[in-house]
DNA sequence: GTAATACCTGAACCTAACTTTAGGTCAAGC
DNA sequence: GCTTGACCTAAAGTTAGGTTCAGGTATTAC
């Protein structure tokens, strides 16, 4: 069990943010003690799930769907199946985005490593866009397809 | 030579989007011909360096700063050249931070699955945390470490 | 000659996800 | 008995990154 402070420290979440969370009913079985939040293990596990589901990319409204369907028990387990599979779908696409940002960020650096040593840029736009040296070309490629 | 509303089509980026990175002064070199906007291969590559840097998680306003260091030519180049190095460690530890997302999504995945076989939660309750099956023990490690 | 289309501007507006504010309770320490 | 610290509430405020609006120009299509 714990108290508001210390689930704060431990996601490092703002008490502000963990209160929001609570008036948007991402705890439903909560309880209070003296009118103070008790956080349990129960809670824990929520707030990881509510990471998780908003790093996916789903917006808070959606997550607050997603409680109501846990709050229904077994017979939304078809939804809650499909909705996880749907932000691992998401999610992958997203993660082929950033690798070709990644692509792109691993060229830049490339480019300007180069032309600090040159001092200008003249040797680089010669070799562009086809006649970079070989690793170099799969980045930019990469990043430019 | 591409008009706003070829741009627009080329990235799946909004007009009014393209208009505020103008504002902004994402394109210094962008020129008018009677007051309409011309996109050159310039702009088209500003806009890839700009996706690129948002992506990474810069803010606009510091987007804003390095068009004013290419602006200021080769005494830049160190800045930028930090730049983009800052980025791409930025993205990597984010591209970590999903990584365990991703084992969290795929980790509910089997559970729901699961859930729906059995039409209820107690076999996996009864295995939880530390007796799941072996490839779906890591993927719950990984989320929970 | 008028209708549709593509472009333009500055200013007002919007939205999500928090965060801050103002005011209050309660327990512990000195 | 008073100050400090941790908690509480409802309601107002904030911020980034656009988007929409109202009103206008210029070109082409019929």
């Amino acid at each position: 069990m714990y108290s508001i402070g210390q689930v704060s420290k431990m996601f490092n979440l703002p008490i502000s943010t963990l209160r929001y969370y609570d008036k948007e009913g991402f705890f439903p079985y909560m309880e209070r003690k003296g009118g103070i939040r008790v956080f349990t293990d129960k809670e824990i596990e929520s707030i990881r799930v509510i990471e998780c589901l908003k790093e996916s990319g789903l917006e808070i409204k959606d997550i607050k769907l997603f409680f109501k369907w846990v709050g229904e028990g077994s017979s939304s387990y078809g939804k809650r199946k499909e909705l996880f599979e749907n932000r691992k779908k998401a999610l992958e696409e997203e993660l082929r985005k950033l690798s070709r940002i990644h692509a792109m960020l691993e060229f830049k650096c490339w480019y300007y490593e180069t032309a600090v040593k040159d001092g200008n840029e003249d040797r680089i736009n010669k070799m562009l866009p086809n006649s970079l040296p070989d690793d170099i070309q799969k980045l930019y490629d990469e990043a430019h397809k």
